[in-house]
DNA sequence: TCAAAAGTGTTAACCTTACACCCATGG
DNA sequence: CCATGGGTGTAAGGTTAACACTTTTGA
């Protein structure tokens, strides 16, 4: 979200902002994009990357630009998805702003860089994010919960978890990223066989990765099935793993 | 507020609007409220229920004084969720006019009146808009297709369903909302046993009602729970209906 | 007594879970 | 040889699908 009114252009649609919910993996960890704002309101406050939808655009144009504008990062190839719109009067302190919050997932992504916009653009830990260590601007904590939520369900019902994953990969690695979001292990084998047994989820290459240590891992593509059928369920007894 | 634009008032949301995809069930049919457009563009054309959103109105608010305005539905106690914000530059004849897509279901609702903007408004079986015999004006076909879909994919993981049986209800009335939107029959005694053994999805009331012919049923009230886990899920097996 | 609708029981097939075990590699 | 991580096998327990069967009502 940059400037009030830049010029004319833009005024027919000054008012409506697309924000981007990034996520990757790094070491093991769930990571969100967020950028040090340069400008009022919450100047120098971490926020999500966003800004204003431009006249003849379309709202997926607006979130690719912004991504590049103030993170510089290139979004052509990220699984960008609709999360929600968030309108309520008061939800910005310079007025009605409305914006439509969008959710991305991706193998570990590039450093981003600052840019117009923004002083510096980084990665943070969502686990940071939702103990309350860091403040988000505007009512981003609140579109950053639901997105997680989002995530979590997204991950047991579509093939999202490999968006995660930089081709080729293990199945190790695509269990890793259930194991990280939601935060409980999986058994290797069991994990193994749902989703070699769902159609479309992953397409063996055939070549082989070695491991730091230890047996050679088989490597996958991402399948062309989107709708896991079955779903890969979490552990519905609410109990924690170890 | 700046001084910029006392008009702003009206300028500032004036390119806003919500529209509502409300569903229910009649006759054993999926049924979508229309109405019958009172004012250019499209005049004369049938279309969801919807319009501004005005200053100081959330969202919602907004889409449920839209239903009552053209309508004369109160939707207070409807189940309303966002589907999602339609933007395209292009979709609308009158310039960037941005939608945001509201979703509702509801047990067989009044016969809708006629408002303002909407010369009449009425129920028209799903099936007709499928199909292409009726016509809808904008793009709200496209968002009718995405609503159905979501809607269909919701009765599997949350109890939705129950949303469109007026209370009480009996679990017949429940499995014919499943078997009415997703097409295809359930087995009466496996969908009992489903949803009984799925906590917090109905709560008995210990009343029966007897319906025209046999054995008097047992009434239910909607649960506590949103979320099903399990879900109760489609046939996978491609299978189509008898 | 019959038809219709609600509700119960049963069994075979399937899937999930937990865990034991084997395999391939580098050191 | 060992340690490490990949990969296979398997038996117990649970869930599902299909369908036979019983119950309760009005006519």
């Amino acid at each position: 979200m940059d400037d009030w009114l830049k010029d004319s252009d833009e005024v027919e649609a000054s008012w409506l902002t697309v924000d981007l919910a990034i996520f990757t993996l790094r070491d093991d960890q769930l990571m969100m994009l967020l950028v040090e704002r340069g400008l009022e309101p919450f100047r120098g406050k971490p926020a999500m990357p966003g800004g204003y939808v431009q006249k003849n655009e379309t709202l997926r144009e607006g979130a690719l630009r912004e991504l590049a504008e103030e993170a510089g990062i290139d979004g052509s190839r990220l699984h960008l998805e609709q999360l929600g719109t968030y309108a309520d009067p008061g939800r910005d302190p310079r007025g009605r702003v409305v914006t439509v919050a969008y959710l991305a997932l991706g193998p570990d992504l590039p450093d981003p860089v600052g840019g117009t916009d923004a002083e510096r653009a980084f990665w943070a830990p969502v686990a940071h994010l939702e103990d309350g260590t860091l403040h988000l601007a505007f009512d981003h904590r609140e579109i950053l919960t639901e997105a997680l939520e989002e995530v979590r369900r997204r991950l047991e019902y579509t093939a999202v978890a490999a968006a995660f994953c930089e081709e080729p990969f293990t199945l190790t690695e695509l269990r890793t990223v259930y194991q990280v979001i939601w935060g409980q292990n999986l058994d290797p084998s069991n994990f193994r066989r749902k989703v070699l047994n769902t159609a479309g989820f992953v397409q063996p290459t055939g070549q082989q990765r070695l491991p730091p240590t230890g047996r050679p891992a088989a490597l996958y593509r991402r399948g062309q099935a989107w709708l896991l059928s079955p779903p890969l369920l979490r552990a519905t007894t609410s109990g924690r793993r170890d």
